[in-house]
DNA sequence: CGAACGGTTGACAAGGGTCAAGTTCGGTGG
DNA sequence: CCACCGAACTTGACCCTTGTCAACCGTTCG
């Protein structure tokens, strides 16, 4: 079972970087959005955050964002593009064991062990907006909404890899895809707009790892999708098309949308992550 | 791929039962042992947390003990015995996503989601201390360090089944049990104590449900383990005596121990968890 | 232009599922 | 005490799913 993330490119640690002079997220506060998603935050909360978060930072695809050395004072959040957190074994092969997509904050499932597991790469191009840790705890400590706000969160990662486990433990290599289909479907909140197209930027080889499977089977098992008329691919865009969302609902004893919901007040996917 | 828990045995709802007349529970605080483990916590604490836990309940093997509408504001620590929880399909099959082992808490992953999402059940006889939300919310408010405690924790389970996930994906029928058995050597702090003997008290089945495999093929697994003379096992008492520990954790390739260790001024496994 | 990468396809092999029969053991009832 | 039963484990035969290896194609990029 290969695995394979493209060879680490060159990173930086963010502290090493200043903020930029102009400051166009200044006012925009991508933490309070995420946070306040799963549980209610005032809009003081909107201020504090949006004071504690530093200036956003582009990444290459490829680019190591966060490791045992590289920011681990830091939490992130994915303003734009995928990443995904790997562990790298003795020989230098990476396992990707987990997802960050547009909206989620890397960095707290470690928070609390100095951020020492994982390894954090973009597999896209992305922007990234890095939050100190000890201010966050600050924050925490001054209004405990945010704290219920953080754990919430948190909470909320750990049922989607609850979910993704019981996906790779039940069911077979076709129904696994379009149960990742669809779970990308709900996390890009994407249901609610009843929008049934989306894209997976990323190679088949790194949809396998994240599968369990190799680059050959997902090729085959996307393709029967295809032929059962369950969805197109346009294979430039790497994007798909859903043609019969229940029928494919039905194929990947897919009923835990509820898992990727917000609260209705704050819809997700009815305001741009990137203001710009 | 089948997966059959056994039967749900009749269940109480813990508030339906008040506090038994003798209570040998009163002075220990299971919470605060596991809640310490990965946090530090004051002897405040110890006191606070000792009042807020209910008295221990007993649950045969089979009994739910938490789902949508059971215990649902409570949170549950293992003192004793095994338990799962479970994606329960339209059809009414049981598909198990996580374990709970002593000193495990259960009801972490859905604190915030008034408990909807899993089923717990108890896989072997046990002991279990409830604890009611909205009173660990309350001590949460009081002292902060108890927050960090609880994200700590929360985050230990989350870091534990990512390495489930990284097993899965990765390895073989053969490895991920021999992974699984070092998983479960770690988790009981086994490792510390140099003890080289461990009880899967669950049948064959349960096993194969956690690990995404038949039953037939967990039997077959084992028995190439013991044949490699890696381990030995005992029918009846359903021990498991590792004979080659190196090799073992060459061949799952585990190197996560550190993942389950405790605080070093805490050793899980020099204190009994039931000090009855 | 050629190299590198990602996707596609085919032939073949191996890992693991399925089914069925047999075994052991503990519990139950006569 | 023995007969019977069910649960769990074991083993073998067979077959399907998936991995492996290789060739080929289209695109992109230097």
């Amino acid at each position: 079972m290969s695995s394979l993330v493209e060879a680490a490119a060159p990173s930086l640690n963010i502290s090493q970087r200043p903020a930029a002079n102009s400051q166009p997220w200044q006012g925009y506060s991508l933490y309070f959005e995420i946070l306040s998603r799963h549980s209610p935050l005032s809009i003081t909360n909107r201020e504090t955050l949006t004071e504690l978060q530093q200036a956003p930072r582009r990444f290459k695809k490829g680019s190591v964002i966060k490791n045992h050395e590289l920011n681990t004072k830091y939490v992130l959040a994915i303003q734009n593009g995928w990443a995904c957190s790997c562990r790298v074994t003795e020989e230098g092969k990476r396992q990707i064991i987990d997802l960050y997509l547009p909206g989620d904050i890397v960095g707290l499932r470690d928070y609390h062990a100095g951020g020492r597991f994982d390894e954090v790469i973009m597999l896209t191009e992305g922007l990234v907006i890095p939050m100190h840790k000890s201010q966050l705890d600050l924050g925490m400590q001054k209004d405990h909404s945010l704290v219920n706000a953080v754990l919430a969160t948190s909470m909320h990662q750990c049922n989607i890899m609850a979910d993704r486990l019981n996906n790779l433990i039940s069911h077979d290599a076709t129904t696994r895809i379009a149960y990742f289909i669809l779970e990308l479907h709900a996390r890009l909140n994407l249901a609610r707009g009843e929008i049934q197209e989306l894209t997976l930027p990323v190679s088949q080889q790194v949809i396998g790892d994240l599968l369990g499977m190799t680059n050959v089977h997902v090729c085959r098992c996307l393709s029967q999708l295809e032929f059962q008329g369950l969805l197109t691919r346009d294979k430039e865009s790497r994007n798909i098309r859903i043609l019969d969302y229940a029928a494919l609902l039905t194929l990947a004893e897919f009923n835990t949308s509820y898992l990727y919901s917000c609260r209705v007040d704050n819809p997700r996917a009815s305001r741009p992550l990137n203001p710009h």
